[in-house]
DNA sequence: CAAGATTGAAACTTCAATCTTT
DNA sequence: AAAGATTGAAGTTTCAATCTTG
């Protein structure tokens, strides 16, 4: 807990607040993802069909080798739950953008295959993607500001 | 997998790969606000039964004049659709939290009215939340970062 | 029994009617 | 016709079986 300056003041009507600077970064943080996360997910929908969830797939399958890669492997390395997984590689199968196979030395495990078309459209999306994230995100910082994000935020990442 | 090979860039063809700055940055972001959402949301969900959008529909309530807004008053301080804020309310008066009443100056109107209930549940979860956001959040930043942050998510909460 | 994957049911959210009132 | 609110249908995600294989 914060010491002399307690940030969070249960109020006289029983709310909870927090100072400006507080209230600024917490709010401000889930406001601006949403924002970001709404912008891009329609550019992504309009131009492509795809959802971020769809793309975060594809995406995987894009930089793995032989461009494949299996089920419990995207779950764990996309943060998202196995069956959440296993639905989306079944929408971007029928969409003819991956293929499931099974694993040769463990019949229990399928490997999700990125077609040609597949690859193609992952190309197109992450050029889309990337060019929004820096349009509405990276061009609103200033150098510092962007070394802050990433010492703060860096450490979430170096955790998984 | 692949290193640190980012599923939001566009990849081994060279093209367009962010900097570790700025992945850690961006993803870094994403991730931070996927882990502070599930902790949070689950810890309230198991303390108090509420998700995050019910304790906001809440908390505005308690803040309120009379303890009680207007169903579309609260969806627009919100952000939240009509349709939601109207479905979450059916909720809560289900569970007594809260009442609806008609408007005396506009028969259309409807009221959401916190109950005693209501207020007591609305206080305990506010200071679990906000207990939970000092320890995964604010405690986990300096002096200087808190400032960054606010200065940069604080023109989004302006914007609104 | 444990692990990989899939599926059904349920919760949450949005979009598009729908209904009532102004 | 426009505004406030609700509801039905559909999409997304999670949880809890379920099935198969090790």
């Amino acid at each position: 807990m914060a010491g002399d300056a307690c940030p969070y003041v249960i109020g006289d009507d029983g709310l909870g607040r927090w100072s400006p600077v507080h209230a600024d970064a917490w709010i401000g943080l889930l406001d601006a993802h949403k924002r970001l996360t709404r912008a891009l997910e329609g550019e992504l929908e309009a131009r492509h069909g795809l959802t971020l969830s769809s793309l975060e797939l594809l995406g995987r399958l894009a930089a793995a080798p032989h461009r494949e890669r299996r089920i419990s492997d995207l779950a764990a390395g996309t943060g998202l739950s196995l069956s959440r997984v296993s639905r989306v590689a079944a929408t971007l199968e029928g969409r003819g953008l991956l293929v499931r196979r099974s694993v040769a030395e463990d019949s229990r495990g399928v490997r999700a295959c990125l077609t040609d078309a597949g690859l193609q459209l992952t190309r197109a999306a992450q050029a889309t993607h990337a060019a929004g994230v820096q349009r509405l995100f990276f061009d609103r910082l200033t150098p510092t500001q962007l070394a802050t994000l990433a010492e703060v935020f860096g450490t979430e990442r170096a955790r998984r």
